[in-house]
DNA sequence: TGAAATGTTGGGGCG
DNA sequence: ACGCCCCAACATTTC
């Protein structure tokens, strides 16, 4: 007779505290087992790169490890579908009852609608809970009850709203099931590269929950006061680089919030935290769910809809030496290279490479976006979008398509000690300050003093940042209309 | 969460 | 002393 049994089913909310998912099957008192599920094909055109693939494995595995460490396993299974891998565990454990947290891709929002259905008809209940943002967005909405579609009024209204509950810690035990079904071992899902290229990825990261902790309380220590003047400049390490962490749910934006606020409070300042900097980086991880929900074919398709006829160039080669940080501007070769080693980019410089690709490449978004899906580690549905969308002016609250950046001048004003370009960019490590965001403009004595010699140490400009620019307006007048397009609903 | 182009102002050199 | 021009510095407009 088996005794009382929930599938706790772990998805992007690697973590044991501050889950409510997992709260809520210990509250019942049944025997918890607590399973993942690979199943990367349903996720569609948005199954995980290469780098997130990376993490996901490390991930799991400290997951496991948190959970041995309180009586209990993960259960690793792959499999096509989720449905029928977990209504298989559901049988062998005897399980009654499933929970999860709730995802908001579109794809995951569609399957879980199924999923539900499907346990209940097969008797089993199935409960879901929200562990991924302050506030769901379905309940976030104007006045007229439309979704936000520009920031600083989302936000203001987020701040408005009664703080999102303390989180709950970890718990100490779960309890274990008779008997423990079957396990995939890490390995067996397939999620580290055949060739081992992650030699940066483990240098600059440690995946897990704990390390997350870690980070955290590191930067609210050290980062936090600073983080409005830090958090533009690359060269420095101003960010809290938690990014990857929320993305898979390994600390959730409930205790960063809650940190904060004790961070703050500890220290007699009662005001700022709210309004800090630091928290609107959550925000903009809100809106971009936000969004996402509301505007589900935004990952694939232009919001502004006249975008959709822009006259791209999409040239292979350009996007090649763009992918590859050999455009001959060090700024955007920098933050390529940067992510290539270290599957991360700083989010000025992506901003920076961003706008590089879009304007002065004229490369479709959508290729950028692949290119980052593939090789952050921190790579998310929504922000991605939401970040693509924002560069190639397309988007909702975007920067203005005309609104180009000049490679040089933004590391001049972010990187002007040229810290940032010399980590990742060593060719040009002797170039002076004054010159080493623009070698192309570099006197011919000053680049022999340096030992640089352009074309053959380090390229050239692929295109003429001016001659980009202008072509890039023209491209924009030619879809212009004359209103200009508010978005798609 | 830009930058370039264009306009305005005011000091100073100079005839 | 005066007008003219140049141009830096700043502001505004435009892309």
């Amino acid at each position: 007779m088996p005794c009382m049994t929930t599938l706790v089913w772990f998805r992007q909310d690697l973590r044991l505290a501050d889950n409510p998912a997992l709260a809520a099957a210990l509250e019942s008192g049944a025997a918890v087992v607590p399973v993942y599920v690979h199943a990367p094909i349903e996720e569609g055109a948005w199954a995980p790169g290469a780098a997130s693939r990376w993490w996901l494995h490390h991930s799991l595995e400290r997951l496991g490890e948190d959970l041995a460490r309180r009586g209990s396993r993960l259960t690793l299974r792959a499999e096509p579908q989720s449905l029928a891998a977990l209504l298989a565990l559901a049988r062998e454990c005897g399980a009654v009852r499933i929970v999860w947290n709730r995802r908001y891709e579109p794809a995951a929002i569609a399957r879980d609608q199924d999923l539900k259905a499907a346990f209940r008809a097969a008797g089993i209940q199935a409960d879901s809970y929200n562990s991924a943002l302050l506030h769901e967005p379905w309940t976030v909405q104007t006045r007229t009850g439309a979704p936000f579609q520009v920031f600083t009024p989302f936000w203001r209204h987020c701040l408005s709203l009664p703080d999102p509950p303390e989180p709950q810690g970890a718990p100490s035990a779960l309890p274990a099931p008779p008997r423990w079904p079957a396990s995939e071992r890490p390995e067996g899902l397939g999620l580290l590269p055949r060739i081992d290229w992650a030699g940066g990825l483990r240098d600059a990261w440690t995946p897990g929950s704990a390390a997350a902790q870690g980070l955290l309380g590191r930067f609210l220590e050290e980062g936090f006061e600073a983080y409005g003047e830090q958090r533009d400049l690359p060269g420095t390490q101003g960010t809290s680089r938690l990014s990857p962490h929320l993305h898979f749910g390994e600390i959730g934006p409930r205790e960063i919030w809650h940190a904060t606020r004790r961070y703050a409070q500890e220290r007699g300042r009662h005001t700022s935290w709210r309004g800090s900097k630091f928290l609107a980086e959550l925000g903009w991880r809100e809106f971009a769910h936000h969004l996402l929900y509301h505007f589900p074919q935004s990952a694939e398709r232009p919001l502004r809809e006249k975008f959709a006829a822009f006259p791209w160039k999409n040239d292979p080669a350009l996007a090649r030496s763009w992918t590859r940080g050999a455009t001959g501007y060090p700024i955007v070769d920098a933050a390529m290279r940067e992510l290539w080693r270290t599957g991360w980019m700083h989010n000025r410089a992506r901003m920076i490479a961003g706008s590089f690709l879009v304007k002065d490449l004229l490369a479709d978004w959508t290729q950028g976006a692949r290119w980052f899906w593939d090789t952050l580690v921190d790579a998310d549905l929504a922000g991605n979008t939401l970040g693509w969308q924002w560069v190639a002016g397309c988007g909702a609250d975007a920067a203005p398509y005309f609104r180009v950046f000049n490679p040089a001048l933004q590391g001049a004003k972010f990187d002007p000690d040229g810290a940032y370009v010399r980590r990742w960019v060593p060719e040009i490590t002797r170039l002076p300050n004054e010159w080493v965001h623009r070698p192309w403009a570099a006197p011919a004595q000053v680049l022999a003093a340096a030992g640089l010699s352009l074309g053959e140490h380090y390229p050239r400009p692929v295109v003429d940042h001016d001659v980009a620019r202008r072509e890039a307006l023209r491209a924009l007048s030619s879809i212009k209309a004359r209103h200009p397009a508010g978005p798609r609903r």
